[in-house]
DNA sequence: CGCGTTTGACCTGCGC
DNA sequence: GCGCAGGTCAAACGCG
């Protein structure tokens, strides 16, 4: 289950490899799944990779037919002419129709037991051939007029499918545009390539590719580097840099995508040249979608988060403001792969850390990082399809559904800080299950602040958005803007407790907790996201999810001893 | 010897 | 234009 996930079909589908799918609208690539549009291409006739198992079947199945029809020719005659042709008008009908009918078991069983009973009558008259050949003939008709019967079920139940899907595409469009119509910090707009391929809001795409995709990965790897990786910000503004290199090469999209300064610097000049004509608001929408980031606080002993990622140490800082450096990671997963992280412990609590990713696998990930890595997508894709800039808490509900979701075991609060320079969602970890005897409400003070919203939650009641805390403020002092948060705890939304880090009842939990969602949400597009980026990391992070937060729940029991705990975790890198 | 970390220097963006 | 801060590079270093 999570090979085929983390592998994903075809060398390269996978969890989050939805960007391969269509480009019209990114948030959408994670509403249609590559196998549903895999299948939906083969039910129109095209010829992936799904569509030629099936046709193999298809071809089995006819030449079973014309074997068939080759032991009966001496006596069937006419009729077995007649039932060859008919036989054959049917498949026909039936491959024109749908493929899928010719994958239906009864379809093989059927036509292997015709065979075999034509080889047990092979010794018998002609008579006996005939009138079996009849019978059959009669059979398979009907037989044929069933599966006719069940094609148009299918197609109809196909269609059925497609009308759903373009409704919500269509309506997460009109969702977009009124989005972008919007003053908010963020719109959706398409970053306007050189090439003139703008058609597609990048920024979602990226996020959603950043699952275990490989050749999705491929795909992916080149909208992301060209226009809305995040990465410096230098970088950012250049996009459509379509060259071939980025393509294959391994430190091409990477060493491009975050290379900074220099070289890159060139080009991207370059492209900002071109760019530049495309006026000022591009430029400042860009800016602001290039850099989304998911923030994850966490307590923990170690000096990192065991997300499931390698990560190699490139740099080193002093932060302002914060006697903790922060150090910088890049994965090193996969050469080539983009994703950064930062890692610095809060300077309020030194117990908890605070990791940011930024960025996107392009290579498979293993199981244990799937959660990490869903809930990092997940929170961005959400953060870039537009609930971020809402005020109307749909951003909010949804970010904390997916913080429940994607880590349920792991109370969290999920904090959208919009403002430039660029878009932060905050994963805080911080809270301990209930139960938990050291939880550390850091982020339950001040439950009635000014500012805080109510939220429609799925439970049916309404969830008081706790105000930021103080250390949180600090850590993204820079996002101005708009920042909400939601404790989800305390406020009991979901109406069976929490249950325990990798419990079976996970899923079914998520599950209907993502259907309620869906329905109290307006946006509900977004809460879709959540609910499947959830349900995905629930299959198979519910043991993952344990390694990701064995960290902060381990960590919940050493929260007293603060300097302890720095000087035990900057060993490795505090040595500034 | 290879890999990862450290760390000083460099580059860029931004505010004044 | 200048200074500051963030981010990154790459040589040096350490470790297995």
């Amino acid at each position: 289950m999570d090979k085929g996930h983390l592998g994903g079909g075809g060398g390269g589908g996978g969890l989050l490899a939805l960007d391969a799918s269509p480009r019209q609208l990114g948030f959408l690539n994670l509403l249609s799944p590559a196998p549903f549009h895999r299948s939906m291409e083969a039910d129109d006739g095209g010829g992936g990779g799904g569509g030629r198992g099936r046709r193999s079947i298809e071809v089995d199945f006819f030449s079973d037919e014309k074997k068939n029809m080759k032991k009966s020719r001496a006596s069937a005659g006419a009729e077995a002419e007649e039932h060859k042709d008919q036989a054959s008008a049917a498949g026909l009908a039936i491959k024109k129709e749908d493929l899928t009918i010719n994958l239906l078991p009864g379809n093989n069983t059927r036509s292997d037991r015709s065979m075999v009973v034509d080889d047990d009558g092979a010794s018998r008259a002609d008579e006996d051939r005939n009138g079996r050949n009849t019978g059959e003939l009669a059979a398979m008709q009907t037989e044929l007029s069933r599966m006719n019967e069940e094609n148009q079920r299918l197609r109809g139940m196909l269609t059925q499918v497609n009308n759903s899907y373009h409704a919500l595409q269509m309506h997460l469009v009109a969702l977009m545009q009124q989005r972008t119509q919007m003053p908010p910090v963020q719109t959706q707009q398409p970053p306007t390539h050189e090439d003139g391929k703008n058609e597609s809001p990048i920024v979602p795409r990226q996020f959603l590719g950043l699952g275990p995709s490989g050749a999705s990965a491929d795909v992916a790897e080149e909208p992301s580097n060209s226009s809305t990786e995040v990465g410096s910000p230098r970088r950012s503004s250049s996009n459509g840099n379509e060259d071939p290199e980025r393509g294959d090469n391994p430190d091409g999209p990477s060493t491009a995508g975050w290379l900074p300064g220099r070289g890159m610097s060139q080009q991207q000049q370059q492209q900002q040249l071109g760019a530049a004509a495309k006026g000022h608001d591009q430029q400042a929408q860009e800016a602001t979608m290039r850099k989304a980031r998911v923030s994850v606080r966490a307590r923990s002993e170690a000096p990192i988060i065991a997300d499931g990622c390698q990560w190699r140490k490139y740099g080193q800082k002093m932060a302002k403001g914060n006697p903790c450096p922060r150090a910088y990671y890049r994965c090193t997963m996969a050469t080539g792969c983009p994703v950064r992280k930062q890692v610095q412990r809060c300077a309020e609590d030194r117990t908890i850390l605070i990791t940011t990713y930024e960025g996107t696998h392009n290579h498979p990930l293993p199981p244990a990082a799937m959660a990490m890595a869903s809930t990092t997508s997940a929170a961005a894709s959400m953060l870039l399809s537009g609930s971020m800039p809402s005020a109307d808490g749909a951003g909010l509900m949804s970010s904390n559904f997916l913080a429940r979701t994607v880590l349920p075991c792991s109370s969290s609060m999920a904090t959208i800080s919009a403002s430039a320079p660029f878009p932060t969602v905050t994963l805080d970890l911080t809270h301990a299950p209930p139960g938990a005897p050291n939880a550390m409400p850091l982020n339950v003070a001040r439950p009635h602040a000014p500012g805080q919203f109510h939220v429609p939650m799925p439970g049916g009641g309404m969830a008081p958005a706790f105000a930021m805390p103080p250390h949180m403020l600090y850590n993204q002092s820079k996002f101005s803007g708009l920042q909400m948060s939601s404790d989800s705890v305390d406020a009991g939304q979901f109406a069976q407790p929490r249950p325990p880090m990798g419990l079976p009842g996970q899923l079914s939990d998520t599950v209907s907790a993502a259907a309620a969602a869906i329905t109290a949400d307006p946006n509900f597009t977004v809460a879709l996201a959540a609910a499947i980026s959830s349900i995905m990391a629930g299959q198979h992070a519910a043991g993952n999810s344990n390694a990701n937060n064995s960290n902060n729940n381990t960590s919940n029991n050493n929260v007293t001893t603060t300097s302890n705990n720095t000087t035990s975790n900057n060993t490795n890198s505090e040595t500034q």
